[in-house]
DNA sequence: GCCAGCCTGTTG
DNA sequence: CAACAGGCTGGC
């Protein structure tokens, strides 16, 4: 569900009421939630900072502990201002952990169950996989577009779509940035990577922290059910110039959006534009 | 590289 | 009822 500018979205708003907390508990509600290979305890440290690296969210505890957050899907994490109210956990069937602090809770809701909580010590971490893989941030400085691009080429067989997916190239983008990023850099996603020139890779590599930051600057996308931290709505939703939009004009040229599959997800462009 | 699989809910 | 969903992994 949640790509770079919703998570970062959240980090923002969640900080103020986590930072200075000091943790009493964390429940996992189902098993395999929350991985905690080495068995440390969160009881007792507060909350130091958190951070962002690509989709993934990172509270930072004493000790060099971090509780790593990822979404996946149908992950949200929800504050709630009162440590005592269980009363929607019973009721509540998609709750999958909980964070209850000195002040307050943070709620990890879930329906799919694709989302993971990670318990592990700061440096060097033999997983998650993915993160231990994760590539440059797509929007936190130093951002180079020069050094994507020579990671991109490296791939000339690769459909770009495919590529601006991997998060061991770029960290943060998901299906609906990568369509939107495509659309403004007027490619195919179906391109494969080598028939691209330099000069409109480097293009492409540019924009995307202008469109994150865009993006990150109204909430993030609602596309269907993504609330923030405070359960707010993203309202990027209504600058989408092609993802969702099949069957509606092309914002540049007014001819249809069309839908097709590329990289095995759902890809929205102008056939007109992108090229 | 591709694709099934992980889950559950919603949509056509 | 089948297809699809904002992500990622592991097996071929």
């Amino acid at each position: 569900m949640p790509e770079l500018p919703e998570v970062e979205t959240i980090r923002r708003g969640l900080a103020p009421h986590l930072v200075g907390r000091e943790i009493r508990a964390l429940e996992a509600f189902t098993p395999e939630v929350l991985e905690n290979p080495l068995g440390l305890s969160a009881t007792g440290r507060r909350i130091r900072a958190l951070s962002r690296q690509g989709k993934y969210l990172l509270l930072h505890l004493d000790d060099a502990v971090d509780l790593l957050v990822h979404l996946r899907m149908t992950g949200k994490l929800l504050w709630l201002a009162d440590a005592d109210d269980t009363s929607r956990a019973e009721r509540d069937p998609f709750l999958r952990a909980r964070l209850t602090l000195d002040q307050g809770q943070l709620r990890f809701e879930d329906v799919r169950r694709f989302g993971r909580l990670y318990l592990l010590p700061q440096g060097e971490r033999p997983f998650p996989k993915g993160y231990r893989e994760l590539g440059p941030d797509a929007f936190e400085p130093p951002y180079d577009p020069g050094a994507l691009v020579a990671r991109l080429a490296a791939h000339p067989e690769a459909r770009i779509k495919a590529l601006l997916l991997r998060q061991d190239i770029l960290a943060g983008l998901g299906n609906i940035y990568a369509d939107e990023a495509l659309f403004r850099a007027r490619l195919n996603p179906a391109r494969p990577c080598g028939t691209i020139s330099r000069r409109k890779l480097f293009e492409l590599a540019r924009l995307i922290p202008p469109l994150l930051a865009e993006a990150i600057g109204q909430g993030g996308t609602s596309f269907r059910d993504y609330v923030d931290g405070l359960g707010q709505k993203g309202r990027f939703v209504l600058t989408l110039a092609v993802y969702g939009r099949q069957g509606l004009p092309c914002p540049r040229c007014g001819r249809p959006i069309e839908k097709t599959v590329v990289a095995g997800r759902g890809t929205h462009y102008c056939r007109h534009c992108q090229r």
